[in-house]
DNA sequence: TAGATTGTTAATCGATTAACAATC
DNA sequence: TAGATTGTTAATCGATTAACAATC
């Protein structure tokens, strides 16, 4: 293995890759050249091949990519091919909808772990999950080998949550809570925000918007 | 009014910005550097200056920013000065939890309509709001001058939904289903992918498990 | 004033794209 | 073979960072 640096950019296309190589997969196609994974993402398709270049020679020349070996090589690059333990904190109607959405994580990442503040919620289940009280976070982060935490709780927890989740000694935090965390720089932090997301969409709409507002008709 | 383009990471970080600021709001900080932005962002502050600077200028020599003002102004630039209404197609788990996340969009920025197929679902309430079936879809979104949908249905069921969407007049989707969306080119799609997300922070992990397993120095 | 900090230009760095020899 | 398509080098493009005059 060759020492080098992939760029956050590189590797936040992979999983894509993944993506549309199990959908051409599921349409039993057998063979994929970086021409056509470039037409269905909108990428040129020379960056496709010099992303995969960075890992190994998938592809023939002349054919392409074979779907199935080029799925297999991408979830070894992600390490998909050993399993994954997640925990999740924060119980509420987010962190639940992401515990039911296991069946998607088929690719050996899985939410092992609820826990929750509330003592309302302790015990009920959750996707054959029981929501466990923040006491057992440590503990059951050690004994089930979690390497990645969830945060689905109110903004004015979250970094709270994010300091046990590293004192227990996950080394992955993925963030759905709308504050930016302070930690150790040894701890990766990803950030999922939905009003983040949509703000920036609306940046774009709003453009469109300018052109229209003069033929103000009713 | 300068016709720049700017660029989509400019426009990526302008929320990020916005969620500082009312942080910063919060607390009565009255003033702040764009040294002291990026120490929480971690980004360089030549690079936050840059950003603003794209779109007037809102700091003060020898001072910083007034935290009020340039929330004022990047809710400008976002357009969240005037509301925004959002419709979402998909009322289950995580269409519900959105729904119910309204809370946090104070930002002019509302789910202001819910659809969903299933007949069980249809005329149940989630947060205020009453799930409609498809069939009212084009109808709602006109009469509600619904700019955004967001898509939080099985994958299969994203495309389809994303083309009603487009017929009926929206121009940007936020989709939460594993799928890549082909649509015309001037609609603006973003994607908000769970599984995605995970995979990606899953390859900086294992990075640290490789580093772990060489103590060797030379 | 003196210190601080912006807005902006210039320098650097990195990522994307084009082009093509290698080869299936 | 002839056409297709990779892997890779070189060219281009764009984004980040450094530096500093302007000025509060």
């Amino acid at each position: 293995m060759k020492p080098m640096k992939i760029s956050e950019a590189v590797v936040r296309r992979l999983p894509v890759y993944l993506q549309v190589l199990n959908d051409l997969h599921m349409r039993d196609v057998q063979t994929v050249s970086s021409q056509e994974l470039g037409n269905r993402l909108d990428l040129n398709p020379a960056q496709i091949r010099k992303d995969l270049a960075y890992f190994g020679d998938f592809g023939r020349k002349g054919i392409g990519y074979d779907v199935t070996y080029l799925i297999e090589k991408i979830k070894q690059i992600l390490k998909l091919d050993q399993p994954l333990n997640v925990a999740l904190v924060g119980a509420g109607n987010l962190g639940r909808a992401l515990c039911n959405y296991n069946m998607y994580l088929k690719d050996n990442m899985k939410i092992t772990a609820v826990f929750d503040v509330h003592p309302s919620m302790i015990g009920t289940s959750i996707n054959g999950l029981t929501v466990l009280p923040m006491e057992k976070l440590a503990e059951t982060i050690r004994e089930l080998r979690i390497r990645i935490g969830i945060i689905t709780v109110p903004a004015v927890e979250a970094q709270n949550v994010a300091d046990q989740f590293v004192e227990a000694g996950v080394d992955g935090i993925l963030n759905f809570a709308p504050t930016i965390l302070r930690l150790q720089d040894q701890v990766r932090i990803h950030y999922a925000n939905f009003t983040t997301e949509l703000m920036s969409l609306a940046y774009y709409l709003n453009e469109e918007e300018e052109n229209d507002d003069e033929s103000d008709l009713d």
